[in-house]
RNA sequence: GCUGCUGUAGCUCAGCAGGUAGAGCACUUCCUUGGUAAGGAAGAGGUCACGGGUUCGAUUCCCGUCAGCAGCUCCA
């Protein structure tokens, strides 16, 4: 299907949707893709086939072209070109246009096959080097074809449709650099992302998806909700949490510390720079000096900011000799850590140079090993689905550079089945996709819009117990080494709430959003009464927006809106008379009536089981 | 880091073939007392990212730096 993409597997095709940031982010299909109507070919091969079209098109208009791969995509396809010039978004136009005409021109697609040698032959005529290339990834003894439509002709294995005279509809959507081969060593070609559907409406629904995504755009939401900054002067990759997002932030640290108190969990500080000495008994000196800093000097010794928590709960550890009878031993920490990133792939806050992991680690036995996981399983599934994630669980087994005994591998591997089928969670297999010191679970979830991203991780280590020699007194006596397990559930701070927020689009509910209740007079004369109301609101811990300053009603009724503030309480003399409110909740243009301290019980309610609605009035009457 | 693009008021953006700038929203003040998404008027706000260069003169042209955007490569 993308044979002229050999060579490449997985992650580029990941990345057509503007405003997808990460790897840990990917676009999924928008639901139109699913939604197609019964047609001959699957949908990938009619994108295939338009990014052949395209290529023909921009032959014609870019003489002396070079073409690289243009294989189909999760949300389209792209191509990979040569071209002397910069493109740029006129010139998609352009293209789309010639695409159009020889679409209608040159109709029928065939194919051909031939020799390796004419396959070269024909290419060297053409002088297409980077095609010359892909010949010779294709492995000895395949059939080697040509596909072609009009003059255009492409060395491919195609299958493709029979015919551009079906109907079709397809849109360019970018042009962006990209590595010959996506290796930074080789020269970089342009290419230019654009999808193609069966139908307009399917076209149409897709490029409306795409605009819903670039509307819950987390910076943009950021601008516009005043929740975070980055600077110029701080440097880029360092995120400013405004009051905004803190307040968001502390809801889900409360939370976050609750279901870590709950399951045993106790908490650990440890500092954000130590001596180079830690992480060079720990191998991150070595195995991850690229994404460390630079070290800094203190009285002639060389000190590093942490890129990683591990090391700090290990000093804990060690610090005096432990017994089987206190194991397992939870620890958890929010733990900033500092990490060197590219500046080309820095992106809001999805990616970062300085970012605070949820992190935790559990020393225990082998024996306990299991029921561990089995609880941090809980824990994430605890923790996810109260922001309305579901997940998938993926488990990554030894990979060929690893370090460990087989038997301890196939130990903890089996201890991580056992966890999960103890759970019920199925899991799917990621073969030789664990960390070298040891295999892992990884959980991907899938957002509002369909993205998948990974964030939760449960990790078995054998290689940092080993490196600082931690050992625990068993019943027998002797001393034996616990397996340590890293395991992070929201994974960072920065990443995870960048994400909630195109999750929910900025509107949080109620017991995370920044304003939970914005309490608004009819009339300046009601503004003792309102004042009350948010005396009486904060309280009972809510964050609460009174509008008291002059102005109009209507107008803060629109900047309630705006802040997607989860209620609104709207009072003037009916309700300052009888002690009622007037609730609106968003999304909804409907108010309801009802005594202070009923809305009270309920929003307390809402929020205290962290519901993700709104909840329902039935009792109250519905204000005329 | 690489390729391409971008940086003008708090935000969204005009403008300038080189003669130091404008709109809407936001903000301030005054008027408006309004029952569910923008009442009216006036005002304030800019070293046109920063540093060099070319020029009589640079926000505009060139170079560099910083930051951002779309990707590539790599990760929570």
């Amino acid at each position: 299907m993308r044979p002229i993409s050999r060579g490449r597997t997985g992650t580029s095709e990941t990345r057509s949707v503007p405003g997808d940031g990460s790897r840990t982010r990917r676009p999924m299909s928008s639901p139109q893709d699913a939604a197609q109507v019964a047609q001959p070919y699957p949908l990938s091969t009619l994108r295939h086939s338009v990014s052949h079209l395209m290529a023909s098109a921009v032959a014609k208009l870019y003489p002396g072209a070079q073409f690289g791969f243009g294989p189909a995509v999760e949300n389209g396809f792209y191509y990979d070109f040569d071209v002397a010039v910069p493109l740029a978004d006129e010139d998609l136009r352009k293209i789309e246009k010639e695409m159009a005409r020889s679409a209608k021109r040159a109709a029928p697609m065939t194919r051909i096959e031939v020799t390796r040698d004419e396959a070269k032959r024909r290419l060297a005529a053409k002088g297409q080097h980077y095609k010359i290339e892909a010949v010779d990834l294709i492995p000895e003894g395949e059939t080697i074809t040509f596909y072609s439509h009009g003059d255009w002709e492409d060395l491919c294995e195609g299958p493709h449709i029979d015919s551009f005279q079906r109907p079709f509809y397809f849109k360019l959507l970018s042009v962006a650099g990209a590595y010959w081969r996506g290796d930074e060593k080789r020269p970089m070609l342009q290419r230019i992302y654009g999808t193609a559907f069966w139908s307009q409406e399917e076209l149409d629904a897709h490029l409306k998806w795409m605009e819903e995504v670039k509307l819950r755009d987390h910076r943009k939401l950021g601008t516009e909700l005043d929740l975070f900054s980055v600077h110029g002067e701080a440097g880029g990759g360092f995120i400013f949490w405004h009051p905004n997002l803190g307040a968001v932030r502390r809801s889900i640290e409360e939370f976050w510390w609750e279901v870590h108190t709950r399951r045993g969990y106790k908490p650990v500080y440890t500092p954000h720079v130590s001596r180079e000495t830690l992480f060079s008994i720990s191998g991150h000196l070595e195995k991850y000096a690229d994404l460390m800093y630079a070290p800094m000097e203190i009285e002639e010794q060389p000190y590093r900011v942490k890129p990683m928590n591990c090391p700090g709960h290990i000093m804990i550890y060690k610090t005096r000799g432990r017994s089987y009878r206190e194991l397992p031993l939870r620890w958890a920490e929010l733990g900033t850590v500092y990490r060197y990133e590219r500046s080309g792939v820095l992106h809001g806050m999805l990616r970062v140079r300085g970012f605070t992991q949820d992190d935790a680690h559990i020393f225990c036995t082998p024996e306990q090993l299991a029921d561990e996981i089995a609880g941090v399983v809980d824990l994430v599934h605890t923790t996810l689905s109260t922001f309305g994630f579901e997940y998938t669980a993926y488990l990554a087994t030894r990979p060929e550079k690893s370090i460990g005994e087989e038997a301890v591998w196939a130990m903890a591997t089996e201890a991580l089945k056992r966890a999960a089928a103890l759970k019920n969670l199925p899991l799917e297999l990621d073969e030789g996709g664990g960390a070298f010191y040891g295999p892992k679970i990884d959980f991907k979830i899938r957002d509002a819009l369909g993205r998948e991203w990974q964030n939760s991780t449960i990790q078995c280590d054998f290689n940092l117990p080993q490196r600082f020699d931690l050992t625990f007194t068993d019943k027998d006596g002797l001393q034996k080494r616990p397996i340590m397990v890293h395991r992070a559930i929201l994974g960072s701070m920065e990443r995870f709430v960048g994400g909630l927020i195109e999750h929910f689009g900025g509107r949080f509910p109620l017991w995370c959003a920044p304003t939970q209740v914005a309490v608004i007079p009819i009339r300046e004369e009601h503004t003792e009464y309102c004042q009350s109301l948010e005396a009486r609101l904060q309280h009972a811990l809510f964050r609460v927006d009174a509008k008291l300053a002059p102005g109009h009603m209507n107008t803060k009724i629109k900047e309630a809106q705006h802040d997607r503030v989860p209620f609104m309480l709207i009072a003037g003399d009916r309700e300052a008379a009888e002690g009622t409110v007037a609730v609106r909740r968003r999304d909804t243009r409907e108010q309801v009536v009802m005594p202070f301290a009923e809305f009270l019980a309920l929003a307390e309610d809402l929020r205290d089981r962290r519901a993700l609605d709104l909840g329902e009035t039935t009792t109250a009457r519905v204000a005329s």
